[in-house]
DNA sequence: CATGAATGAGAATTCATTCAT
DNA sequence: AATGAATGAATTCTCATTCAT
């Protein structure tokens, strides 16, 4: 996991994965079948943990107010965390793959991105229904939200003083739910 | 350009550009230095086209109102027009690049990005002095726009049947400016 | 070795120093970083062992005569052992090489080699000290000395049949002793 | 001319060549079938103006003592004069030549240089004959005079501040003549 | 179970040579 | 006669994978 977040899904390589884990490269093909096996389950584990975070946080939510401000406050603080993800998730929308990687590409990490992706959408039509959401794609707002959203954490994560991270979360949810233009008394949700 | 669209930057192999370019892989080395040079190249023409679309077209708009839909409207439209690109698009962020690349890569394409995050960001900021936009980090909005728009497109292009051009394009511009909120009477804009 | 000295450290190429070594190409990268070094440690390996004798067999001696016939002999019979090796010394003065060697060519022999002129030229200069030779450059001397009979080594393994190895190793030692000049009042000169 | 004696015969390319010689690299196959061609001409070329300066220098000369110094003081001087050729002198003794020329590599220039070593061991032959010079190999005598001598030439011509070009003559002279021993009765070996 | 030396397919790059203009 | 863009064979080097120990 450290090594591909540090070196890129395609850079990294099974010499310098065995070399930090203080293994033989051949005991690597003990474990996994071959080298895309290994991407592939350690992008599972890495991603797994902080969607186990973000389904933990938003199922105690209620209304879609809660229910952003908890995503969006789990995902923030998971990749604080564990800054070395973020690479590894930024990773996880581009299988390009190294030229080995191509010949064998069997699955692609896609369907994983997918499914997340879609349960967002199911949760904002539920939120529709509740009239708490106004009435429009749900999959176009989810894709907006999480992509949105990881676009912030990548910069907070990569910028050098970055503001708290309750500024960013209360930035986010506002924007969702609110927009950009100012009005007098836009807000229900305090 | 093709063929990195298709294989994505890593994978893209000198033979086949060739092959498909029709030409003799060594003829390629008359027209760029390295492999790294062709792939910078390629990246800035391309990304070039749609700057240029971009920048032309929000140069007539005046409001924010009318920027923002100005942006959207080129971006959708170019990757429509352009669909091998979203893939180059989307490689731009993730320089991780092969071994190879890794010893050399000397110019990135990140500051491409940077740019023109900034630039986008020092529009919204304008917009705020004018009063336009609310009080909020500048750079966190643009990059929620271009970041969350980008996975619009994205989809667009990824999916089978989609809906109009416009229909994503308002979809985008209303949930930037009033949020996801039903509200009585929310919009300005109109 | 044997590939180098046959074909010249510019034309051997690793696929066949890995034919000829019956190992795979890939093989030769665990124990050399680069061809480069492949050929620097073969040089250095090969002249090692004649220098090796030669040191050997000069701690012995105690006059000039006799170092000088040392030396003579142990390079002659060195290299009448090791023909290989002729054109591997021969080499050591040109590096040359390839255009790839030309834009890595970190270390030269050349020191090597020089090194031993050196060498030599302190002998010599020590032999004059002791009045067993007459004033003159050593270092001109030593040159003379170690190219003629490179010369004459290289001569005996390109030829057919070459005299009994003792005739050569007199001519050079009584050559370089005495000059041509047959009788007792020797020069007319000057 | 000028590339080759810089870059080595290997090294030097076709481009190279047709750059400083301010022609497309295309005229350059109307004047020689192929790089080989070139390159054998070229050497011929350099070298055919020091045999001529030599052979004419000797002509004049009678005694072996004088054949020799008019030998080695055209050698010498030619070199001064010309102190680009040097490397390429040195090159004809090593046609190692790059995996293309291995490829086609028809004609030597060794040829060339046996040549004058056995015009060199006849004059040696004569002189013995005429008893100007002791009974020995003449070919062996004519290597060890033509290689020791180059190899002081090559030196002047690498140092930094060489002595005067008188000196270096006398001392070759003088050394093949009478040998380093200093005495009247020089040999207490026999 | 673990090892790591050996493998070899495949990628980038160079450069002598050709040939249409 | 001269050109120089195009060619492609040849070369170096990488790294996922295997297998005897």
């Amino acid at each position: 996991m450290r090594v591909i977040a540090r070196k890129g899904m395609a850079a990294a390589t099974i010499a310098e994965i065995a070399l930090e884990a203080k293994i033989a490269k051949g005991t690597i093909y003990l474990y996994f079948r071959d080298r895309d096996e290994l991407v592939e389950k350690t992008f599972e584990t890495a991603i797994g943990h902080l969607h186990a975070r973000v389904d933990e946080s938003m199922a105690e939510a209620r209304t879609f107010d809660e229910k952003l401000r908890a995503y969006v406050t789990a995902k923030f603080s998971f990749f604080q965390e564990n800054a070395e993800f973020f690479r590894l998730y930024r990773s996880l929308r581009m299988p390009e793959g190294s030229p080995q990687q191509q010949r064998r590409q069997k699955r692609t990490c896609q369907p994983q991105y997918r499914a997340r992706i879609e349960a967002m959408a199911a949760e904002v039509k539920r939120a529709m229904e509740r009239g708490e959401v106004r009435k429009m794609d749900p999959m176009r707002l989810a894709l907006f939200l999480v992509e949105g959203s990881t676009a912030i954490v990548l910069e907070r994560l990569t910028e050098d003083n970055s503001p708290p991270l309750q500024n960013d979360i209360d930035l986010v949810v506002e924007l969702l739910l609110s927009g950009v233009v100012p009005h007098k008394s836009k807000r229900s949700r305090n």
